[in-house]
DNA sequence: CACTTTTCCCAAAACGTTTTGGAAAAAGGA
DNA sequence: TCCTTTTTCCAAAACGTTTTGGGAAAAGTG
């Protein structure tokens, strides 16, 4: 194996030792044109079946990759996604999110693309890491999770043409790509449920606003009530702080059941199910037993407890999935109108929905 | 303004209206070669500071950034630094992670460098992206996380000379970077601390073999009997499961009280306390009161909890800044073994830590 | 003034691809 | 056979930077 050494620079690594070849190496040794081994690869139809095989061949042999800063340099596409992410977004705090994050990461690999991640610590910095990688042409597509009612984000984009896919909604009149979970459809599918077991007063212990999801939930709330034939008391309904879930919920809990005519049900998300259950253990009632609970996310927590919570499962590994290939596809040019999607949850009976005793 | 449109490409996002100008129309705007504009900007010192500032300014009025991919290409570095996560990581649970992981992005940020993301299902697929960044040419250098004793990461890295840094060690003998936490000193003073209140019969609930982390405190413990003249019992460990934290700890904690002569005291890792307050629960015994504990790692669920949880607490986000300041080093070529650091865990009293009863 | 040094700028090359626009060779058709 | 079409390949340009290697003008030096 005579392989010439001379043309293979240091770089790309510094002290990396580079064993990789690069197109002009590799052709050389195929005796070819760097573009007909370009296209080769590139399966044109325009070199024979032959040298196509040949080529291959010898890619494979010698591990060619081509560079893919030269690539999209060439292309003007950077073929990387971004997204940024906040600490404060509890969210975070369980399988929910790392498993959309999941999907993403998966779908964005398979396309041969790059997922560059920013970390924020509040909102302004949450814009401001977005703007880099827009405005500096880091990226060609943007994924938003935790999305506002009012949004600054949805219209620094929309303003600027750049494609973007929401996982959520906002508040926002031009048409815009979108993935969401049928949270109204979750929660009214919860809600008669409940009243179907014969509870009357069925609490709602929503998210806060501001952000958009609880909008769903207390439209889903609502709409399982009104089909179950009761009243909205809106003393049974209370919203725990995003930044502090189970502080918040714990005291909203102790409140809840301060009411002459206490709930004998709460729907909530199980982000703030540890706030619950102090509550709960405080007031020396039983979950499950003496108060049914039904959480909005299958977190661990929520199989791990005795009893063991019923919830509703949003699929989140499959939504970060769509959210790619809308993605891809408005990269292309489609139209974002064309790609909102509302993806069904299922509901997971478990043993803290009982008939009340 | 007459800004000339002739030059201005499509491209770097199709659709997306480019408004950004090139180094090129910068210095047909100035009327200056793009050799001229590009040395200002970059602050050489053969262009005079008349030209210089009259460059920068005009960059800032028009916003002008050079591309990043361009730069890339002819530095022959890809400006990128490498992170590969898995879901099962439940390592993840909660904030521990999310502030190393602060820290790592915005010190990276800082250096004008990006951070990729590969979300991997098993060990399998970790090799696998992270064989795609290196091989692939998409990165500079890595960064590994929930290091095992036999990591073949470490041995795959140091045998291509791929700089990297580890948040953790492992067992190898060939110097490598890395900065972890002194959870042997922990462990230690933990374990001291409990013995110095009474306590004589103290557990420990240890992370499951194969990692690291476990290895530090368990010496630490051992450490900590010996300084406080206490017997190592063997019937007073047990490891929980990596995959399923609080099944198994609760299991092992049901486990260690029917011991004839049973502990007083644990020491865990935090993630394993949804495990124990289970156990302990159902064993009736008070959690602080006639147990007392220590949890490592100040999880959000260790400052709700009541009685709220005595922990250790490592610095995760100066953590991650110190992995990226190495990286960069070992990037630049610097000898990786000169960057092994220990920090310091500080503990937190708070409620579950009193004498024995 | 003549020579050297310093200051300031720039043309050209390079980074590693892909695309463009042929061109030579082979094959087909009369 | 001659012309047309198809097949197969390639040289050159382009993507947007930074670096290299000067070179002209200005400033110093004797």
């Amino acid at each position: 194996m005579f392989l010439e050494q001379s043309g293979n620079r240091i770089g790309f690594g510094e002290g990396f030792k580079s064993m990789t070849i690069n197109l002009k190496q590799l052709s050389k040794l195929l005796k070819l044109s760097p573009t007909t081994v370009s296209r080769a690869l590139a399966d044109y139809p325009d070199v024979s079946a032959k040298t196509r095989a040949r080529v291959k061949q010898m890619a494979i042999q010698h591990g060619y990759q081509p560079n893919p800063v030269a690539r999209r340099l060439q292309k003007g596409k950077t073929e990387t996604i971004g997204i940024v992410i906040t600490p404060e977004q509890n969210y975070f705090s369980d399988t929910f999110f790392i498993d959309l994050l999941s999907g993403i990461s998966n779908q964005i690999t398979r396309a041969g693309y790059e997922l560059i991640l920013g970390v924020a610590s509040d909102e302004e910095h949450e814009m401001q890491s977005m703007r880099r990688m827009v405005e500096g042409k880091r990226v060609d597509g943007m994924i938003l999770t935790l999305i506002r009612e009012q949004d600054p984000r949805v219209g620094y984009l929309l303003d600027r043409d750049f494609p973007f896919v929401l996982y959520g909604r906002t508040r926002e009149t031009r048409p815009y790509a979108f993935v969401d979970m049928d949270g109204k459809q979750a929660f009214e599918k919860a809600c008669t449920y409940l009243a179907g077991l014969g509870h009357r007063r069925i609490a709602l212990l929503n998210g806060e606003p501001g952000f958009m999801f609880p909008v769903g939930c207390r439209e889903g709330y609502e709409s399982g009530l009104f089909l179950s034939g009761l009243e909205l008391d809106p003393d049974l309904i209370r919203e725990w702080k995003h930044k502090d879930p189970s502080q918040s919920s714990y005291r909203w809990t102790l409140e809840l059941f301060k009411n002459d005519n206490p709930p004998t049900a709460i729907l909530f998300q199980t982000e703030a199910v540890n706030g619950i259950f102090k509550g709960l253990d405080e007031l020396d009632l039983q979950p499950g037993k003496d108060v049914a609970l039904i959480g909005y996310d299958d977190l661990e927590i929520a199989r791990i407890h005795r009893p063991s919570l019923s919830v509703l499962r949003p699929q989140a590994r499959e939504a970060g999935q769509r959210v790619v290939n809308i993605l891809m596809e408005v990269i292309k040019g489609e139209d974002p109108g064309k790609f909102q999607e509302i993806h069904q949850v299922e509901m997971v009976i478990r043993e803290t929905s009982l008939p009340p005793s």
